[in-house]
DNA sequence: GTCTATAATACGATAGAC
DNA sequence: GTCTATCGTATTATAGAC
């Protein structure tokens, strides 16, 4: 790796962190230049400007979680199916144990979208194809019969929603049964009706 | 209302909305200043400083917060507890559904916390009472004999992570049958458990 | 109470030498 | 590639008149 790539390379990371811990606005380019080792210029000899390091930075965000949320299915069988769906979540909680950066970042970039159109189209698709996983994962469970075709768009959805939230909840540091949790989530879908309300 | 009154809430006003629009720190005090029709420094004849301002909102949000969150048991019986969690739930929706501006500006306030240990105090005292709320609400149900006495707590705060974050989903503008989600993980929680996996 | 004027500071970004 | 020096601008906040 040359000097100048590494340079590239140490930028990105150490404004990682910086933002996540400080926020966009209250990061200026001295402290992260100062972070790096380097003078605030070099930092335009790589990007144009911050905010075209802020969007560079949320594309590498963008693939991991892309990535993230996309389900293999593969290996799934009746059999195996809940304990698959057990695992995503916990893997999900495991890496957000590990790195603390990555839901506070990203957070900033939901209140980013919020005012700025191109950041909340690229979220709307991370939102969709997050939805539409766990929806595509119950429709394909029914197909192998390991679930009764009853609501199971309103059960993705929730499915969803714990598995989204409990990062959030993580955040704030409160110290809860993450795995139960979802474990009951996963659980309440596989259960069996017996009447409707 | 004495003139200094009206100022006095007008700025607030103000402030509300444009901080849940463009952020803290991309909202001025002279961008206030001129939607309220005075000039900047008439602010800090009310406040000693933009911080302060921002501490003054959140402390209004925080009542708002701890009122909502905080139910009411006398009226519910055997017969309506799940109807009554249900309305819980669509209350919440209907009531973000007129205020976009309320999960907003408090997203904001989470982010603030993670960097500023007063406001992650406050935070944490909400969702421990959130939190609870439902914890209780849940006992009280097993009191009842609305509902048997497996798993109380992980399904309270199921419940708690769906409710919270329709509200994070319906700020992204896509639209979701929110009530049909809510209505789920409610019915999951008083779904009879056929097996344990 | 509200104003005009201004201080003090920090930021993003650029010029130009090496 | 990286630096020093600097520009232009915006911000929070204050001084002092009315």
């Amino acid at each position: 790796m040359g000097n100048s790539e590494q340079t590239f390379k140490k930028i990105l990371e150490v404004a990682y962190v910086m933002f996540s811990e400080n926020g966009f606005d209250k990061t200026s380019l001295s402290m992260i230049a100062k972070e790096v080792g380097i003078s605030k210029p070099a930092i335009y000899y790589y990007f144009q400007s911050k905010d075209q390091l802020i969007e560079y930075l949320f594309e590498e965000i963008y693939k991991e979680i892309k990535l993230e949320i996309t389900f293999n299915y593969t290996d799934i069988s009746k059999d195996n199916l809940i304990q698959k769906l057990l695992e995503i979540g916990y893997m999900s909680i495991e890496q957000q144990e590990k790195d603390i950066h990555f839901n506070k970042i990203f957070n900033q970039y939901m209140l980013l979208a919020s005012r700025d159109e191109k950041y909340m189209k690229r979220l709307l698709e991370l939102q969709a194809c997050f939805l539409d996983g766990f929806y595509d994962l119950l429709k394909y469970a029914v197909q192998i019969e390991a679930i009764c075709d009853s609501n199971i768009k309103a059960k993705a959805h929730m499915l969803a929603m714990v598995y989204d939230n409990i990062g959030n909840f993580m955040l704030t540091g409160i110290e809860l049964d993450y795995k139960e949790i979802w474990q009951e989530a996963v659980d309440s879908v596989f259960r069996e009706q017996k009447g409707k309300i």
